[in-house]
DNA sequence: CAGGATCCCGCTAGATACTG
DNA sequence: CAGTATCTAGCGGGATCCTG
């Protein structure tokens, strides 16, 4: 036993996770997080704004992230952020007043999170009238 | 009409896009890119491979990136390199070979993804480990 | 080789109603 | 306030067959 364990540990650390295998836990992961409920949830509690670029990372309750992501529904926001407090992403934090208030804040991890999800919330709207445009064009071409 | 001129030209500076709003086409567009295989084909035509950190982007075949992303669907495959062709993100080049030699290339808007996509994959990849004992963890405090 | 065209299942988003 | 429960329509996405 003992003269497998080197070769074994080279073998996964070599191995590791690789999101392009089909069976690698790290796809299913991936497809978690690469979401749109998630990135707007994480920019969120990242502390980004309407129109304002980013700023500090804090709590918020489920009233707040309800009102803040427009048009999302219950089923939804809850679902997505038990996922994400499952995963450790976030922390829910229940202060038994009446009637309850609940918030939301970003673990370690999920902050390690943040700068990339902001990113790409930001790459959508800063790019959308380019994207409109190729649109366009390709629309035309194929028409 | 001059004088609403320069007051439009602010709203809309103003206004821009905001993915937190629901009726914003932006929000559509994070839908798009935010998904488990734009990530894939992005950072696979940005040079990731596996295990590989990142490389030198660089022209992929149709059946390169068939292979290269394990169990993918033709159709999606297929599905997710028109959306990306149309928003202007990669390109599209038939060689009149026989038979024909399709390969796909990130544009210059494409390789403005391609770090946050790649963070993406490596971030899914790194942080498994902790994400599957944080899922432990949670399992059996609510079992 | 690089898809196009179909069929079809399963999940999942979203709407609605109810509750501690 | 912060959810849970239930139902359903729709579509994401895989499988299969076909083609220039």
């Amino acid at each position: 036993m003992a003269t497998t364990t080197a070769a074994q540990k080279r073998a996964q650390a070599k191995a590791e996770y690789d999101a392009f295998l089909a069976q690698c836990p790290s796809r299913k992961l991936l497809d978690r997080i690469a979401d749109k409920w998630v990135t707007l949830i994480v920019t969120a509690l990242g502390g980004w704004r309407p129109d304002t670029g980013p700023g500090e990372p804090g709590p918020l309750r489920y009233s707040e992230l309800s009102r803040l992501l427009a048009g999302v529904s219950q089923k939804m926001l809850t679902q997505t952020l038990r996922n994400l407090e499952r995963d450790g992403l976030v922390t829910r934090t229940v202060e038994p007043t009446v009637p309850v208030t609940v918030t939301y804040e970003l673990t370690e991890l999920g902050l390690s999170l943040r700068e990339m999800m902001g990113g790409i919330k930001s790459w959508a709207q800063n790019n959308m009238d380019e994207v409109l445009a190729n649109r366009d064009k390709y629309d035309t071409r194929v028409a």
